[in-house]
DNA sequence: CTAATCTCTCTAGCAGCTATAGGTTCAAGA
DNA sequence: TCTTGAACCTATAGCTGCTAGAGAGATTAG
């Protein structure tokens, strides 16, 4: 039997996080003492780790609840777990794709900048004319 | 003059938005008309276009609030403003490094899975099991 | 038994918006 | 001039994923 503070230290995810989790519904409320208090046993210690190695890798708690769920169902066809992780895969592709363009915008924008008073400054001049922009980034 | 949806269509800006920028401090509260609407001038759209940019670069409402005030400047140094871009690349690129390890240890997880059931689906076998990972990604 | 340390619930706060409700004002056409 | 419909107003609550604090009660080591 563990207390939540057991549980905190054990998976590296903080106390007030383990009760939102549960408030979440990724982890099922567990046994408490007679004065209240959380008792938990190595099962729920698993999960834990579960969700937190998913949430590592930036799963949404949505995400997180619907892989709990396919977890608990080991005969299941596990089409469903691999299209998350792929949905997820793909997602953080098109981030770094994102910021990639942020970084070389970025880039830019810092090393052009020579001036040496705001009037002259390259990084306000980008900001403020939006023409300075190598292929606009958005279409406005 | 321009109302806030005219203002709103010219910079791609959303009219709540708009208003919460001008409760952040990033914009000045504008002139009203009798009926107590927003009236804004040419000066201000510019800010506000300034500001959609710098947005869209990925800058934080704190440090907006430095650059707009910066830019009122145009006599004092830049090096602020140089600062606060160069922070912000920094952070940038931190955040692609990270994003990376997770794209690679995702395209691990997605491809190693051969199987068909939850039980031996590979995506859920790596979440529950933290030495399936390589490397692993922080220290628990 | 006592003191120190947990733990409990509840509430509010962070960023950066977005949405809704319920009301007022504006502008264009008849 | 009047009417109607669109646009606007404020205020409040919600989103994600926690985190922090208050104030009270529980547990445990000595």
């Amino acid at each position: 039997m563990y207390s939540i503070g057991d549980l905190s230290k054990k998976t590296g995810v903080k106390i007030p996080t383990i009760r939102y989790y549960e408030q979440m519904g990724l982890i099922a409320a567990p046994d408490r003492t007679e004065g209240n208090q959380r008792r938990y046993e190595r099962r729920e210690l698993e999960r834990l780790s579960f969700i937190r190695h998913a949430r590592d890798l930036g799963l949404s708690i949505e995400a997180i609840r619907d892989l709990v769920e396919l977890s608990q169902h080991p005969e299941k066809p596990c089409t469903g777990a691999d299209a998350i992780a792929t949905t997820h895969l793909a997602s953080v592709r098109a981030k770094i794709a994102q910021l990639k363009k942020l970084e070389h915008e970025l880039e830019r924008i810092v090393s052009h900048c020579a001036g040496h008073t705001v009037g002259d400054c390259y990084v306000i001049r980008a900001l403020s004319d939006h023409g300075l922009c190598e292929g606009s980034m958005d279409e406005v």
